[in-house]
DNA sequence: ACGATTGTGGGGAAAAGTGGGGAAAAAGGG
DNA sequence: CCCTTTTTCCCCACTTTTCCCCACAATCGT
């Protein structure tokens, strides 16, 4: 269970550091991936990641759809772990895509953790906050 | 278990270097073939062509679908290993059929390795992409 | 106020990416 | 069949990058 929000420098080595909170659930292991629709780079501890990779192989899909859907999943994945500081290497192609440049957004999203670029954080904490207006004047 | 997109340089002789972090599962030798559909280059540990070989075997298929299928795999299934740098020598037939020029992009793609070239990889990625977030939004 | 922890930076050893040389093998022509 | 030419394969070498460790300063908690 992950949550709070943070702000990292990201160093010139392309490091970022994981909040100190986040680390006892992260040593055996996360993957790095891309965040499934938003621009942003999903981080999984390993054991979650097995258990949604499973799930999807799962699904009975036939030839072409089930190459793509592995590639969708293992092409943009990166297993890796921390250094002794707590921070992790971004690759450069994740990092491309979520837009991040020299600092980096870390939000604890229940079962993983997401690395957004400053701006493209706040862009998805107004259309979250939009949303959630909307729904809660809807009656719910 | 290969995950991770990588991009390499061909070089004059051909041969592409294959991620470190790849080599272990793959030196007992690989397979390279056609990737079946796409327009790519499928590299298989040995066991795991062994045992797709072996399923194929298993099929009770008719004689000229079976055939088919087959030759399709073994027509053009090259079987090699990679060097001390540990890259690998493409094929000239395999590389004009992929499209490879003097990059090439690895991609893990679970139980095997794919070889793209930069624009197949671009458009692959975009078709991926489509159709993983539908099966994500409608699924897990 | 003090100690422990954390954010940030950087140095250095090791590994990886890239290119090329030369021997062995294969191919081709006389 | 043999000699020449080309290709293949293995090894060496250089440069860049990566990874792991140490260090300092700021922060937090007690």
């Amino acid at each position: 269970m992950f949550n709070g929000e943070y702000q990292y420098k990201v160093d010139e080595k392309g490091r970022v550091p994981l909040p100190p909170r986040f680390r006892r659930q992260l040593r055996e292991g996360v993957v790095l991936s891309k965040g499934m629709g938003e621009k942003c780079i999903a981080v999984y501890p390993i054991r979650e990641w097995k258990r949604l990779s499973d799930k999807l192989a799962e699904q009975t899909l036939t030839g072409a759809k089930l190459r793509r859907l592995t590639r969708a999943m293992h092409g943009y994945a990166f297993d890796t772990s921390f250094d002794g500081q707590g921070r992790v290497k971004l690759p450069d192609t994740l990092r491309a895509y979520a837009g991040i440049g020299d600092t980096a957004i870390v939000v604890g999203a229940n079962a993983r953790v997401e690395l957004w670029s400053d701006e493209g954080w706040k862009a998805e904490q107004a259309a979250a906050e939009e949303q959630a207006s909307q729904i809660i004047e809807g009656g719910v």
